[in-house]
DNA sequence: TTTTTTAACTTGTATTTACAAGTCAATTGT
DNA sequence: ACAATTGACTTGTAAATACAAGTTAAAAAA
């Protein structure tokens, strides 16, 4: 029971400076508190502090200098929809609503699902769920996913109205995204898709099938988004 | 004199193994000398070690397991269309024919260029040409180049017939692609395009706008790709 | 005033030590 | 013969310590 999850403290303090950064409470371009002062603010010795600015540097979330300091450096490039985040910052998630129509189910994976799975995921069944994402009001995704139904208690229970997928793997089950597989198409919207995403049938929508790999050994997550480039595009850096 | 360049020891451990990977010394999917050994035989001690080791992660060379070891991981990522690479290597270029539509000439940037240009890259007018690349003789997708005329002599008389125009870029003016932006939609064939792609107008086409950054300070590649995805699909890794 | 030096910061490199935790094969007990 | 346990590996986390090297601004010297 009680099934303490251990976090090491390097990773505690990389969230909670990630938090800040992505929050404002750094501003872009201004200094970090030196390592020093990290180490006295959270009782830790300095090698723990790196660790958890170096994972920060990785993620280009901050840009260290010998004898200046760490510079923070907001928007962490890359994440768009086309890069290793999750869909949610693409636009700039202010301005990006999230409609479930399929709260998350436990099922058995789909008969012709297009990708291979590994014995242990086809054995766990699979955690499905369905989103419409809009911006103006105006839907502008819809996306399907397919995530394994391997050490995520009560995932199906959550909600994700308001939080990106992602980041609740992040946070709450340490499953964090290393990188991925994508094919795109541009196709035809039948009528299903035309109906979710306010498009007359056989107008051009993008759909993206991905499979997304993370830290944890055999743990994939399939995802195909179909997008509706009427209005927008989607946007990546790499 | 002399100037002694000082190296840290990190990076010296690093570069060998990099080296020892790449040359087959350690085969793709061994194990990596245990973190012990590789101190012993270097002679330092087990951070300095865990600092290249986790260099090596980042760069994609290994991949480590707790009780286990590191596992060399020899491909450093594959590059797909989507990701850093040029456009050429996206289907596996054996079967890629490359049709020059438009010899590359030198020709002021047009009027409604959708990227802002600096003032160098403006003054310097740019170099223009336009591919059909086909495979098993059907076209596939054809895109228009926009370079900077900017220190290149004679690009606009070399042929790319078979060769990648960014191999050419690399090893010719030693410009690397660094990274880049994008936008991709999906859109409805013009003539123009349908013709080209062996479309009817109206049919789905995946369009891609691309702004690549170089090695060069302000030297940018502008592309600009359609691609009929009736057959294949853009897949990419990341 | 201007320049140089110093001192107090910052991050970078490196060693040493200790224990936790995952993996795997040999050993042991049944 | 088989299952469980042990022990010897592996990497992961974390502390305490020391000095090197880049940056900056205040203090000292010209």
């Amino acid at each position: 029971m009680a099934e303490e999850i251990k976090v090491p403290q390097h990773k505690k303090i990389y969230e909670i400076l990630r938090k800040h950064i992505l929050t404002g409470i750094y501003e872009e371009g201004s200094l970090l508190p030196s390592e020093n002062e990290l180490c006295a603010v959270h009782n830790i010795t300095r090698p723990t502090v790196r660790q958890a600015l170096e994972a920060l540097v990785n993620d280009g979330f901050i840009l260290k200098k010998q004898g200046k300091g760490s510079i923070v450096r907001k928007p962490p490039q890359k994440i768009g929809i086309l890069s290793i985040s999750g869909t949610a910052s693409a636009i700039g998630n202010q301005y990006l609503q999230t409609q479930i129509l399929q709260r998350p189910q436990i099922i058995p994976w789909p008969d012709n699902f297009p990708f291979d799975l590994t014995e242990i995921e086809q054995e766990s069944g699979c955690i499905y769920m369905e989103r419409l994402r809009l911006v103006d009001e105006q839907p502008v995704f819809y996306d399907i996913n397919h995530i394994p139904n391997i050490n995520v208690p009560r995932l199906s229970s959550r909600s994700f109205e308001n939080k990106s997928l992602f980041e609740t793997l992040r946070t709450q089950y340490q499953i964090e995204i290393k990188g991925g597989e994508q094919k795109l198409k541009a196709i035809k919207a039948d009528r299903l898709i035309g109906q979710l995403l306010n498009l007359s049938v056989g107008e051009p929508v993008l759909s993206i099938e991905r499979k997304l790999n993370t830290n944890r050994e055999g743990f994939h997550i399939y995802s195909t988004i179909w997008f509706n480039s009427a209005k927008h595009s989607i946007y990546g850096t790499f």
